[in-house]
DNA sequence: GGTATATATATGCAAACGCATGAGTTTTGT
DNA sequence: ACAAAACTCATGCGTTTGCATATATATACC
């Protein structure tokens, strides 16, 4: 039944399991490293994330392409943009070009407040990956969930049409 | 004000930052992708997670174990536990050498269920990451996040004492 | 040995989430 | 040009989450 050595194939099916487990286990120890920190009383880390990809646009972006960097479902975006509008940090504007569509942008607090609550977490996020990990593993890790993002967004996209 | 060539540790920290920017990126892409594929019926992914972390368990364990390998606070988990354990697919026993702890195992029926909905998700992981990694990178991406993760774990213990 | 402190899990409650669906807008097909 | 289909975001509703705290047991100190 099982082959007395395992097949290159099998191998690297397991192969890719054990690597998905440990950025899992990477993922979600570093996380609740970096929530334990003491730096989320104006901004919780979810919230942050969205400020933080807002803050990488240069224009204001649709609700539908931030929900791309976010793991929450479209209507818990919808109602967690709704709260930061709220709260004077994120601008909404429906779409001049598509009036279904709303445009995302900071606010200048919420340009502020990301930039207070992000220098913390970026001193913490160094501290974290540095003491593990040298300049190389560094360069090698970006590059390879690098890869892993854009084609695992691309094959969705292609899912989606 | 800013060095007219940026010293190495500067750059260490911005690389550092960069790499868990996309080590956090290829999770929530590959975790959408994971999530929409059609497999989680009767097993949400999150469920899964906590009892495939029982099935690499040869004994039972405390909830406080379980609660490291999954992001969800101490009562969100004890409450997820409840659950499992109302569906038959968990164990729950009080510790006979501590009487405050549990100590959960998975049922014939939690097995049952991990291995049903593991063997697929299993074949969408090994997919998704084959696709776009060779063997090496998968070698190496292994091998950096368990060193992130263990290292994280150990100065989490640390914190705690 | 008995009280004080620490530890492990459970529970009350308000906030946030996901699913299903609705409302409004654009695109397609004839 | 108009009806039908598709798309983008918002809302209703039941479920799940996190925070604060309660409960129960174990450990430490005197």
């Amino acid at each position: 039944m099982t082959p007395p050595t395992p097949t290159p194939e099998q191998s690297t099916t397991s192969l890719a399991n054990e690597a998905w487990e440990s950025l899992l286990l990477a993922h979600t120890s570093l996380m609740k490293r970096f929530i334990s920190e003491n730096i989320w009383m104006e901004l919780s880390i979810r919230e942050y994330d969205v400020l933080y990809t807002l803050s990488k646009c240069a224009e204001p972006v649709r609700l539908g392409d931030l929900q791309r960097n976010v793991l929450l479902s479209q209507p818990a975006l919808s109602r967690m943009v709704d709260r930061l509008v709220g709260r004077g940090l994120v601008q909404r504007q429906t779409d001049p070009t598509d009036a279904r569509g709303v445009l995302l942008s900071l606010s200048a607090d919420g340009v502020a407040a990301q930039r207070r609550v992000g220098r913390r977490h970026a001193r913490s996020v160094a501290n974290a990956m540095t003491t593990v990990l040298s300049r190389d593993q560094l360069i090698e890790l970006r590059a390879i969930c690098q890869a892993l993002a854009t084609q695992a967004d691309a094959q969705d996209r292609r899912s989606r049409s």
